[in-house]
RNA sequence: GGGCCGUUAGCUCAGCUGGUAGAGCAGGGGACUCUUAAUCCCAAGGUCGUAGGUUCGAUCCCUACACGGCCCA
């Protein structure tokens, strides 16, 4: 094919899968009336002589082509038993069914739209090569219908994950990226460097206290739904670059949240699964509300008999108990670590149902509110499913003196080597000291949750161009 | 960051713990007028991840590195 004259459009398509449902009554042999204009990629191509078959598929489906010497004429149907497989092509005809039965468009104008000059990938096995699947995830798109169905599924969440909160009068906001100062989350930022101003930005490690600013704005319900960075490993669970939905609701609180984070995952596993149960990790999980609750406390005293949140701050027990176990308890410097390492270690990975932790201790959140009673817990959750954490939620802590020195605090533990503790953000301070109404907020793994809803165990499969070294 | 496993034709894979590599598909040429993993014939396709080392001889054994995967931190 000669680019130069190939067409630049191919205009009034129709998808193939609406000529399948609507040819679907043809008999054997059969013809239909309706001429049809599809196009789409080569995958199949068979020859028989005077009649060429082709296997022709776009987005929405695949369907024969069926291709006449005698009808045809020679040119024509030189050009269709030549075609390689990849190529892309128009087809207008009318339907048949072959003898076979298949459901078939008799060609009868051919037109090359674009040609596939390197060899396709095997059509039996598809791409097996996990490392070219992500790298050329295009040949994984063209090849595996299940890859294209997994990030139409994708989109499909977050359609409805931004129709729940839109219906419930949310304001989808957008927040810098480039940050001065990052916060929001405990996590290594990347840095970049801005030319013209001639100083170091921080790529955003969470949206959280942008958001917040609008609330005392009055912008009463926010969200942004965007990508996030944090400068840590890969893993299953982790990519470099992941999406995040954040939304905070002024005048509620952590219990009015966690019901909105039951709300939007439920409503968004009906819109991709139909229905509430999936499979993950072999077993049946309902999203359906309530889900699971219990405190962190619990959850840990379950798994090790021990509950940490009773013990003082005493670190001593934790890693004794740990030692015990012969868990490596050196980076863990505090008790606080201490205490997400038992989570992280015994507990999450037990969490497959949707599950609600609460009562979580001060020293890990360090923008929650307390807890009323004191106990040096905050109001807030982690919800969990298929083993993994997957939102994160708070009363938000609105006392500006509070919250100066729980940054003083995180920047003691900066400077005792907590790499992933916050810097303090004045100017978040200085918003707080305008007044933010008592105000719920949520952050929810949108990789993470699209993992769940397509039964993916790493999240490389669900995100289109997972990170990988150059 | 550490441990283990992997890397052979464009793709999917064989290759006997040492004697310079094979198949199917794709791509090229041909036959075939209802095939559907079409079939049949012909030809072509390789720095065996990279670089060293051991050896008369290395895809195979050793070392380092690169990339990927899993587990641990």
């Amino acid at each position: 094919m000669d680019f130069a004259s190939l067409p630049h459009r191919f205009g009034e398509r129709d998808a193939i899968g609406d000529l399948r449902t609507a040819e679907d009554g043809l008999e054997p042999e059969q013809a239909g009336t309706q001429s049809w204009r599809i196009a789409g990629r080569v995958l199949g191509r068979r020859g028989q002589g005077g009649v060429s078959f082709i296997d022709l598929e776009d987005m929405s489906g695949r369907v024969q082509l069926l291709a006449d010497l005698e009808q045809l004429g020679e040119e024509t149907f030189e050009q269709v038993r030549s075609v390689s497989i990849g190529d892309l092509i128009g087809v207008v005809g009318t339907a048949t069914r072959t003898r076979r039965g298949e459901l078939s468009v008799k060609v009868a104008e051919w037109i090359e739209l674009a040609p596939c000059r390197l060899p396709f990938p095997d059509r039996h096995h598809g791409l097996q090569d996990v490392e070219v699947r992500h790298r050329q995830r295009y040949l994984d798109l063209m090849t595996d219908p299940e890859a294209r169905d997994r990030f139409v599924a994708r989109a499909k969440m977050v359609a409805s994950i931004r129709r729940t909160l839109d219906d419930a009068n949310f304001v989808e906001v957008e927040t810098p990226v480039l940050q001065p100062l990052y916060g929001g989350a405990a996590a290594r930022p990347f840095v970049t460097h801005h030319n013209t101003l001639d100083r170091d930005l921080y790529l955003r490690v969470a949206t959280e206290l942008y958001l917040k600013r609008l609330v005392v704005g009055g912008l009463e319900r926010v969200y942004e739904l965007g990508k996030d960075f944090r400068n840590e490993g890969v893993s299953p669970k982790h990519n470099p670059e992941f999406t995040m939905l954040e939304f905070y609701e002024a005048y509620a609180d952590c219990e009015d949240v966690m019901t909105r984070t039951e709300q939007i995952v439920t409503a968004a596993a009906l819109a991709v699964c139909g229905t509430t149960k999936v499979t993950v990790k072999d077993q049946e999980i309902d999203f359906g509300v309530p889900w699971q609750r219990m405190t962190l406390g619990e959850a840990i005293e379950q798994k090790t008999g021990i509950n940490p949140l009773t013990l003082g701050r005493d670190p001593q027990p934790l890693v004794d108990y740990l030692k015990s176990q012969g868990i490596d308890t050196s980076r863990d410097k505090t008790w606080a670590q201490l205490v997400d390492h038992m989570l992280s270690h015994y507990v999450e990975p037990t969490l497959i149902a949707p599950t609600f932790l609460v009562d979580y201790p001060v020293e890990l959140s360090p923008l929650s509110r307390r807890k009323p009673g004191g106990e040096g817990l905050v109001e807030r959750f982690e919800a969990f499913c298929g083993g993994m954490e997957i939102s994160n939620g708070f009363s938000e802590l609105n006392d500006p003196d509070d919250q100066r020195a729980r940054f003083e605090e995180q920047a003691a533990a900066g400077r005792a080597g907590d790499e992933e503790a916050h810097p303090l953000d004045e100017d978040y301070v200085t918003a707080l000291e305008y007044g933010l109404p008592p105000t719920g907020g949520v952050g929810l793994g949108i990789d993470r949750l699209a993992m769940l809803l397509t039964a993916q165990d790493t999240i490389r499969e669900v995100i289109l161009f997972p990170a990988m070294r150059t």
